[in-house]
DNA sequence: CTCTGCTGGCTAACGATGTTAGCCACCGAA
DNA sequence: TTCGGTGGCTAACATCGTTAGCCAGCAGAG
């Protein structure tokens, strides 16, 4: 209305943010935030006073948080896509089982940016196109069937948010869970 | 330390909160304002609105706002438990199924007081004994693994939390989704 | 060289949130 | 009748995301 801010001014970058070196110093940040004292901990404040401004500032380069937190989720879905490609391509014969043991693996080695990603519903649109089906593509090639796909997911998905929520007893044999899990999605990807 | 407060003086109940009438009509105004409103409205002030009452008077009888959420989360696992030792009882042919479709069912019809359950990680020593083993038996059985039953709850709750999050696309079959997975489970545990 | 306007800081504030301290009216039991 | 517990209240605190409005510096135009 009034002044235009520095924001909408520029073209329809997914994100409503085109990438200066200051929004990758403000990423950057974050990401150190987020990796190093989980989700609840990435506040406006405190990732202003990392970059040693006030949180106000902020809103000269990002909209709102969640566009913050959006280019986070947009590295982490760059992040799991080569892990997949790199497994598929390393495992050709079992590539289901290589998948769910990338997925595991990255959900293990970043949980808060795991959580991050995918504890809440995804505002696609404010994505860069086509990254979600990057990341998706290796799954639905592995087990040849988007319903199979989508239950191998989805059993990966609710493995790590269980565990990572401690769901299961102390004592669980978390791993004896993935692998009666992944065997039955790969029988059904061979059997189907 | 100075006042005995109302709460600490009871019995150690699980919650550290005995069961009285206005902790019973507290209980339920927050179940009300859940469902119909989600988890981000059921706040102090919210809640005590809803009672006529200010919301620091809440906390004469519940220490904090979790020991509320407590109560509903118990209350929850008890309307599951239910559904499961019905829904075995009337399908003992495949019982896998069964309670698959039970445990779908209850996320639907109540998917606030679904995320409130399993969203987050879960403080069992707040919450009455046996409950959750109650509530887990019926897919242990069905299955006859501890590791199976993992790895099917975990699918269910992620076919759940995916679909409730909005995480498929809009033109995406779940119930294709769902019935593959079933089936691979079904036939990991006949198999096993 | 001067002016102008954008960039990127700042302070102050708003309306939420959960929670605590301290006060007091009521009411039942001793 | 007194006394103490019950269950209200107001006021306040720290923290959250976010907005309004101010201003220093600097680059480019005249």
């Amino acid at each position: 209305m009034t002044t235009p801010s520095t924001i909408d001014r520029h073209r329809p970058v997914p994100n409503g943010v085109a990438p200066t070196e200051r929004r990758r110093q403000i990423v950057e940040a974050a990401l150190t935030i987020l990796e190093r004292e989980g989700g609840s901990a990435l506040t406006m404040r405190r990732l202003a006073a990392a970059l040693g401004i006030k949180a106000s500032s902020l809103y000269k380069h990002f909209p709102d948080k969640e566009a913050v937190e959006l280019e986070l989720i947009a590295l982490g879905f760059r992040d799991v896509a080569e892990r997949f490609e790199r497994a598929v391509r390393r495992d050709r014969r079992r590539p289901v089982r290589a998948v769910a043991a990338t997925y595991r693996a990255f959900a293990h080695e970043r949980p808060h940016l795991y959580r991050l990603m995918n504890e809440r519903p995804l505002q696609r649109e404010r994505l860069p196109e086509g990254l979600e089906a990057r990341a998706a593509a290796p799954l639905l090639e592995a087990t040849g069937s988007r319903a199979l796909a989508r239950a191998a997911w989805a059993m990966a998905h609710g493995l790590v948010m269980l565990e990572l929520n401690g769901r299961f007893p102390p004592d669980a044999d978390v791993d004896a869970a993935w692998a009666v899990g992944v065997t039955a999605i790969e029988r059904a990807a061979d059997g189907g």
